[in-house]
RNA sequence: GUCCCGGUAGCUCAGUUGGAUAGAGCAGCCGCCUUCUAAGCGGCAGGUCGGGCGUUCGAAUCGCCCCCGGGACGCCA
């Protein structure tokens, strides 16, 4: 097991099946070295990391510390006690007391050779990753389009985080099902049919309806319902003398008798009278149409086929809500239905006073539905944080009804709200247009397709004008999507086109060029028959590259464990930033010797592999010239 | 009022389980293209980690109090 045969590059690592990383080994290590120098000591945390800092050594043990304060020992001594039972001599330099450093850490150098061994292993297979959800199932819920409204800024961080946490769990082996939760149902759509039967009836064309007139029709709608709420309000306080308010009543009885209407088709919406339903089938199929492209447009993986709107759910609601009183889990408070729940002092909402299910309700219908139905074991919700409390409630609920539990499971599934913060302007309020509306993600994405292509044009002019649109694409989206990824997923984020497709800097578009570069080497190491060979680790650029690449697994679980893909940002940067360094200090074709260009050669194709790889999870498109 | 989330360089942000001198990018200044794409690399400068007290070998990180900003709080979704 422990048998050190680290002369021989070529050997096999002696250590278990994740004897590529060099943090899981030097733990492993450690924790027996501990276990072995105080055997009382519990199983303590050998406290393994990265070095903060080069020139303390690539890893460094500070258990001695904490260790110490629990023994009454002196942290060197316990570090010296732990140095003589460490084996470590296969894969790194021989430690001395020299290794021991300020108050006890232990500092450790690894051996070239062990590392080209390495980066070999993580080589022949998959770069290391562990199919950690194999056999398990994840349902993502993202997007979260409303019928009748484009795609705009709101949707913006739950397409792209979602479908980013999508792709990294389907990348360790989840089966996972995207859930495109979409309002398509209550009283604000019914306002929307009943405007669009108003005009079908008035004799105008609906065949070539766009989104943009339903928008138009919604926004109508809106306006009258607040009328009719505002002047239910007035007339409510008293206050309006009959007089001043002729005008106001005028507009109020229009807006009364197109509620009525509305509340009639949503009656016929619920039953399933045919001729509401043809008329909300075409603003679900046009909406769902601009929905579906804009999407593709960002490679956000999200087509009709993951469509589950709030109507889906509505013909489970009285059942559920049934079993709910029936089991107790529900009580009658003040005239409504609520789910009490310990530790949360607001209790949920499942049925109004007048009888009609909430949003709440809805959210228990498909935890129910992705658990029970669809098996999963974890659910996760990429929407806005501000229902962070939302969730928790109907996460209770509907654990405490059962609903979280698959059948034969020993508990509940992992519902997880994978929450994020608002879109800012530059002056830090939420972003929008001059003129207050809500940016639309198509024209959003438009302004960034176009800079980049002025970008483009200018420093890539022998590229043909098609190709230069074709990069201008990726890089535009890529330029979003990073600046949207790579911050902390629950802060507020100010979006700033300036930054983001300045290019320079820690940006989308760095990464795609630090890739294209790579492969651009590939590409001529390919036409000048150099293959790559084992890598043999010599200059300290070489090395840098090679411990950032060892890094990758460990990142991609973090990520799975913590869904915050801002983490693997970080890394790709950061490994970004070593593929610079090592581009411009270590030639690759123009190698002194032979020996040395099969080898950088390897090692960039271990590189390619691994940026491709991390940005593919990120959802941003690849590119071989830019 | 109660609860939740934030506050780190001029700006935008990282900071792992409490670890060594708190790091990047942008903006500013100075260098590096005859050589695999300079959308790059190197250097300089820039800090009361909101404030205070505490815990300890060690705190941006943990605890308590306060300040500032945002959000959520039963019949919307």
């Amino acid at each position: 097991m422990r048998a050190a045969n680290g002369s021989n590059p070529d050997a096999p690592l002696p250590c278990g099946p994740m004897s590529f990383d060099p943090l899981v080994i030097l733990a492993d290590r450690f924790s027996k070295a501990i276990a072995e120098a105080f055997p009382d000591a519990g199983n303590p945390d050998p406290m393994v990391s990265a070095g903060r800092n080069p020139k303390f050594g690539d890893f460094q043990c500070n258990a001695a510390m904490t260790l110490a304060k629990t023994l009454g020992q002196s942290p060197r001594d316990v570090a010296k006690a732990i140095l003589a039972k460490v084996d470590v001599s296969d894969i790194a330099e021989p430690l001395t007391e020299a290794s021991i450093a300020g108050p006890g850490f232990i500092n450790v150098v690894l051996k070239p050779s062990s590392l080209g061994a390495m980066l070999g292993t993580l080589r022949s297979g998959d770069l290391g990753v562990e199919p950690v959800g194999k056999g398990k199932t994840v349902v993502v819920d993202l997007c979260g389009v409303n019928l009748a409204k484009e795609m705009h800024v709101g949707h913006l961080r739950s397409c792209i985080i979602g479908d980013s946490l999508a792709r990294t769990l389907a990348r360790v082996g989840y089966t996972v099902i995207r859930q495109n939760h979409v309002g398509d149902w209550g009283l604000p759509i019914a306002m929307v049919t009943a405007k669009l039967m108003d005009v079908a009836a008035a004799g105008r064309d609906i065949a070539h309806l766009t989104l943009d007139d339903l928008e138009k029709l919604y926004r109508g709608a809106k306006i009258e319902a607040d009328a009719d709420a505002k002047g239910l309000a007035a007339v409510k306080r008293f206050n309006l003398g009959p007089k001043a308010s002729a005008e106001l009543e005028e507009q109020v009885a229009g807006a009364e008798q197109s509620m009525a209407k509305a509340k009639r088709v949503l009656l016929d919406l619920q039953a399933h009278e045919p001729k509401a339903m043809s008329f909300w089938q075409r603003i679900v199929d046009v909406t769902m149409a601009a929905c579906v492209k804009t999407c593709a447009r960002l490679n956000v993986i999200v087509t009709t086929e993951h469509s589950a709107g709030e109507s889906s759910y509505a013909e489970e609601l009285a059942g559920l809500v049934a079993d709910l009183e029936k089991r107790g889990v529900a009580e009658v408070s003040a005239g409504a239905l609520v789910v009490r729940v310990e530790g949360i002092d607001e209790p949920c909402l499942v049925r109004k006073t007048d009888g009609a299910y909430l949003y709440a309700t809805t959210d228990m219908a498909a935890i129910r539905r992705r658990v029970q139905k669809f098996g999963a074991e974890r659910v996760i919700y990429c929407v806005d944080q501000r229902q962070a409390l939302h969730f928790k409630q109907v996460f209770g609920s509907a654990t405490r009804a059962g609903y979280a539990t698959r059948a034969g499971a020993a508990g509940p599934s992992r519902l997880e709200h994978a929450g994020f913060g608002m879109v800012l302007g530059d002056d830090g309020r939420p972003f929008k247009t001059r003129s207050g509306d809500n940016v639309k993600l198509a024209d959003l994405i438009d302004e960034a397709i176009e800079r980049a292509e002025r970008v483009v044009s200018e420093k890539s002019p022998e590229l043909s004008p098609a190709e230069r649109h074709t990069v201008a694409e990726a890089v535009g989206v890529a330029a979003i999507k990073y600046a949207d990824l790579s911050s902390d997923r629950v802060k507020d984020y100010v979006f700033n086109f300036d930054r983001m497709l300045a290019f320079e800097g820690n940006t989308g578009p760095y990464l795609l060029y630090a890739l294209v570069r790579v492969r651009k080497i590939l590409a001529k190491a390919r036409e000048a028959g150099i293959a790559g060979s084992g890598i043999v680790i010599a200059a300290p650029e070489e090395k840098t590259l090679a411990l950032q690449l060892l890094r990758y697994p460990g990142v991609l679980a973090s990520v799975t464990a913590s869904l915050e893909p801002h983490r693997l940002c970080t890394y790709l940067y950061e490994l970004c930033t070593s593929v610079s360094v090592f581009y411009d200090k270590c030639p690759v074709l123009s190698a002194p010797d032979a020996g040395t260009k099969a080898s950088r050669v390897g090692l960039c194709e271990l590189t390619e592999r691994v940026l491709s790889d991390a940005l593919t999870v990120l959802g941003i498109k690849l590119l071989d010239r830019m």
